[in-house]
DNA sequence: ACGAGCGCCTGTCGGC
DNA sequence: TGCCGACAGGCGCTCG
């Protein structure tokens, strides 16, 4: 469930809260039980539950893919890589099949961290920029500009698809909406990043946004068994579209590799020069 | 600096 | 029906 319109969602679920869904903030958490240790990046497990103890929360926000919880001295931070997904539930209710933390407050409700193939991770650290240091600028910070942009794309020589995907470069792009936001700005995945014209960098931030800006509207994506009742899957332009036509042009969607990751595009619309 | 390949995992789907 | 490989929203690592 991973990319940043959904993680954003799952953040705005828990922070703000629904009847089937409440708050998160202000809550007092007894302990916290870990299932799967390879789940827990860090401390250790015997140390996770007793340093946990106690401690209430401030805050949830999102940096790139990552939610972090604002703790009274610590921050929590989960990664739900390609499967994971955060949510609330009754204490009470068995522990189900593929959950791999869950934190119990004293109000009787639990937030479950349930992750299928196991590849998220979890951090419980006093400086989260130890964990988030790394990560390139938000794209949908205004801050970010289109000539800081097209800076950093002039600054390398990778195939934009690559490039989009590297978290340092820029934060919460995924596999989905990198090829959401290619087609949308009609420029073809393998171009160069040296290559890109100050012109089609302008276009390329405005796409990403637009794209990413559409799917938190809508709730990010719901795909395969992973299901949070977002609906922009309905609304791809070339994602998993191949063999069908582009919406823009009738031309059949193309897929190929690019480092191991499906890319789709259409031909006609996202040409190299 | 960059790309390819692999490991980490479970579940689903299509082909035979 | 069953088996088997390919594939899936991510990312860190090694190796040329």
């Amino acid at each position: 469930m991973p990319e940043l319109p959904e993680v954003e969602t799952i953040c705005r679920t828990l922070r703000a809260g629904f009847p089937t869904s409440p708050s998160l903030i202000g809550l007092t958490i007894i302990d916290g039980q870990i299932f799967w240790p390879r789940s827990l990046e860090t401390p250790s497990v015997a140390e996770f539950s007793d340093r946990i103890s106690g401690q209430s929360i401030n805050q949830i926000n999102r940096r790139g893919k990552f939610i972090l919880i604002t703790l009274s001295r610590d921050t929590l931070l989960i990664h739900l890589r390609m499967s994971g997904d955060l949510f609330t539930e009754q204490g009470n209710v068995p522990i189900a099949t593929h959950h791999r933390m869950v934190i119990n407050f004293q109000n009787g409700l639990r937030l479950a961290f349930n992750d299928p193939r196991k590849f998220g991770r979890v951090w419980l650290v006093s400086d989260p920029e130890t964990v988030t240091g790394g990560l390139g600028p938000e794209p949908l910070d205004e801050n970010f500009t289109a000539v800081d942009f097209f800076g950093r794309l002039r600054a390398s020589r990778r195939q934009l698809k690559a490039l989009l995907l590297d978290q340092s470069f820029l934060a919460g792009l995924g596999n989905i909406y990198t090829d959401e936001s290619l087609h949308l700005a009609h420029i073809h995945p393998l171009l160069h990043s040296q290559n890109v014209t100050e012109e089609q960098a302008a276009r390329l931030l405005v796409s990403i946004r637009q794209v990413l800006n559409d799917a938190i509207q809508r709730n990010g994506s719901s795909i395969d068994w992973v299901y949070r009742g977002g609906d922009f899957q309905n609304y791809f332009r070339a994602y998993d579209r191949d063999g069908h036509p582009c919406p823009e042009c009738g031309t059949i969607i193309q897929r190929i590799k690019v480092g191991q990751r499906g890319t789709h595009f259409c031909p006609q619309c996202q040409r190299l020069p």
